[in-house]
DNA sequence: AATCAAATTAACCGGTTCGGTCAGCGACTC
DNA sequence: GAGTCGCTGACCGAACCGGTTAATTTGATT
């Protein structure tokens, strides 16, 4: 890719990002027209053509750019770091509104990546992503205060329960066609504290 | 549209129908090629265009489907009406996996076309689907007795959290490339009986 | 085996779309 | 006014797509 990418205005660039996140996450890779990305983005489709060679360097351009902003975003969040499960769950959809608003369709396509069949591509999806698949599950039940908790409580299945909930909350709102990332915090931080008056004693 | 088609042998007309709800399930309806549903269906594309006149009838009929196979499951899931709760929702996934397990992709179809904007067809699934968008939220949490669970607890919040875990849970099996269901409707009761053991005296 | 109708398909058509290229336009500098 | 830089409109060949048509296969009947 052109490197005089780099040396456009930031906002400039979060506009082609972010066309590039709507339209791959919305078609699979191959019916997503570069013609689409360049006119959400305000520029001409030779101008993304000037700064990526082809199709594909910008989709991976696409790939790699979700691994940095994430990558970023948990590195300041894991400053406020805390043992209370609840202030993590919290915490941890705190962060992924703070993404959604930068980039609001970020989420949505690193997922049509994950499912991405086209020959054109799928090896450098696999390198890229397949390393943050694994480190999904883990991450917690660990080391949390029992002593806190009301007795006869199944640790596994409430953990369970609200990490589905949390699933399904945030499959919600992705069905919607703009979210309201400010009612989405709100919401649940209603239901953990709902979750809280239950499990804790 | 032909009428022949009606003729055909049920599993020849599942697996036409199965084809159109996968394809159009991935898709926007403009991107979803006839032919590629014609080939998973194992049957050339002139054949289709002999059942169907044009692409937009079988895009309606698939709408209508839904329709159909969704009233049909739900009055025979009907029968067995239980006034608890934890019952309902209980049936409610058995029903949901039964579906899912004869028509794959037609949840992710609907939920596709509900967001379907190309003005060849969005006034139609306006029409057909519309009405069945408002009963969604309502059905339920209305007339239970209140008196067998404990006490000081938001009914409305556990409902929501109850909703929520299962949308995730489904939303989670649909990701995944075959489907268990038996052991999905294992894991599920695990989770209904833990809820039951929170919130019931 | 010959016939005929029904089921099914291969081949084709006109139009559109898409990835990618290229010549050149306006603005700004020296 | 020559040269550079950011940028675009117009264009190209190839592929794709919805839909049609003529032809082929199939299967039952005589």
């Amino acid at each position: 890719m052109n490197e005089k990418f780099y040396t456009l205005p930031e906002e400039k660039q979060n506009r082609i990002i972010n066309a590039g996140f709507r339209v791959f996450s919305q078609n699979s890779y191959k019916k997503s027209p570069v013609n689409e990305i360049a006119l959400e983005a305000g520029i001409s489709k030779s101008l993304l053509f000037f700064y990526f060679k082809n199709k594909k360097e910008l989709y991976i351009f696409l790939l790699k750019k979700v691994e940095e902003i994430t990558r970023k975003t948990l590195m300041e969040a894991a400053v406020n770091k805390c043992d209370d499960i609840f202030d993590m769950m919290y915490q941890g959809l705190l962060t992924k509104a703070k993404m959604m608003k930068a980039y609001p369709d970020m989420s949505n396509f690193s997922i049509k990546a994950y499912y991405e069949k086209d020959p054109d591509v799928v090896n450098e999806v696999r390198e890229i992503i397949a390393p943050y698949t694994e480190m999904k599950t883990n991450a917690s039940v660990a080391n949390i205060d029992i002593s806190k908790f009301k007795e006869g409580i199944d640790l596994r299945l409430m953990y369970q329960d609200m990490y589905l909930a949390s699933e399904g909350y945030m499959w919600r709102m992705q069905q919607m066609d703009n979210i309201d990332v400010d009612k989405m915090i709100k919401d649940y931080k209603e239901i953990i504290d709902f979750w809280k008056s239950l499990y804790l004693k």
